[in-house]
DNA sequence: TTCATTTTGTACCGCTTCGCAAAAAATTAA
DNA sequence: TTAATTTTTTGCGAAGCGGTACAAAATGAA
């Protein structure tokens, strides 16, 4: 269906490429020290046109995070449900975590919400709801995987799916927080492989 | 011995309880979006008097951090290394954590600087070099601990203590990101003891 | 060509932020 | 009583911050 010519100045923007951008910068500098100035710049839009595109600031930090996990949770959650094997499945997951804790070019960026928003998230209710939300979304995809995995037998039936699954979202915090403190990718990735393993271990897995 | 009275104006503050106030207020809004007004507030000392005491507003966040880790240290040096059972030790040595987390009147606040500080981490490399020597800290106390058990016969004597000790400062990462989101305590609590429990399964340990 | 519409850019606003110079206050020394 | 010293307070300045009103630009419609 063709689209009909719209009259008005073209816009000039992509929304997508913007979003890109502007989270970018909040991963960097952090939610209050990213200002409005900083996200014109990256988004070579102007403060006014950004105000009308996407709303205030939190309003553009939450359109972005929400676009970051629409783009990351397919690859997740296909290594958590798709793969057959846990240990394989929790490693994929992880090594997703990994790459999306560093820019395109080896910068340590951790995660859009939980390194960039946890100093905030005490004295504002409306970003701590994002936390907690950021949070609970894996948290639940991981205990909904170790009870899969208990009804399949893949570790002890009586096993503690939900302390495992605590124990697989810490590690999730635990990179997170190690990568904005500059540790580096092969060590993540080391200290990732340990923790899943151990994991597995005392979930009375097969083989490990 | 006594002190020679000093001329001059009288000094009005109290440095300790000036550094406990302006650490609650980092706690509570976020290292960035902490302004030296509310630190003035907080500690009822005006802005010059807060830069001629103890520097700019990094130096103040600093040295409050100093205080409160210096603080909370000797708790959690004891739970780890005077406390005969590891299983009890690391139970003491993460309530001690969750008391530490929680303010006075029940306030979720979490760590002081990896729940305060990793937004600005990334770009601020004298802030992200302070969230990496905490996170440093208390890798090296729990390495330490582990290794003493796997000598001690506590754990197998060929465990990954490394992996282990990870494993647990990642506990540590997630209670301070979970305690910021508002998580209940009794809640962190079930959360720390089943990670322990699952920990020492995993090492081996005699009993769980 | 002029008009209507949509988007972008300029200018401005009120407030906040950090840091500092100098005056004022509060002490002891002379 | 005056002077010296230390601390606190007042006042100021430059820059930053988030947001908005309105002008300008770029299109299609009439």
């Amino acid at each position: 269906m063709k689209s009909k010519p719209t009259r008005g100045r073209p816009r000039e923007y992509d929304p997508e490429a913007a979003l890109t951008a502007a989270l970018g910068e909040f991963r960097r500098r952090g939610y209050t020290a990213t200002s409005l100035d900083h996200l014109s710049d990256a988004t070579k839009m102007a403060r006014p046109s950004l105000y009308a595109a996407f709303g205030n600031k939190f309003e553009i930090y939450r359109r972005a995070v929400t676009r970051y996990s629409e783009q990351t949770a397919e690859r997740r959650r296909h290594a958590l449900f798709e793969e057959p094997s846990l240990q394989k499945g929790l490693e994929d997951y992880f090594a997703a975590i990994i790459d999306a804790y560093f820019s395109g070019d080896g910068e340590p960026l951790g995660c859009p919400v939980l390194s960039v928003i946890s100093g905030e998230a005490a004295a504002d209710p409306v970003i701590g709801a994002e936390l907690a939300a950021a949070i609970g979304r894996s948290d639940s995809l991981l205990q909904r995987r170790m009870t899969i995995a208990a009804e399949a037998g893949e570790i002890a039936a009586d096993a503690d799916v939900r302390g495992l699954a605590a124990m697989l979202a810490a590690l999730q915090h635990s990179l997170a927080l190690r990568a904005r403190a500059g540790t580096p990718r092969p060590e993540l990735i080391a200290i990732a492989r340990a923790h899943v393993a151990l994991v597995l271990k005392a979930a009375g897995a097969g083989r490990s």
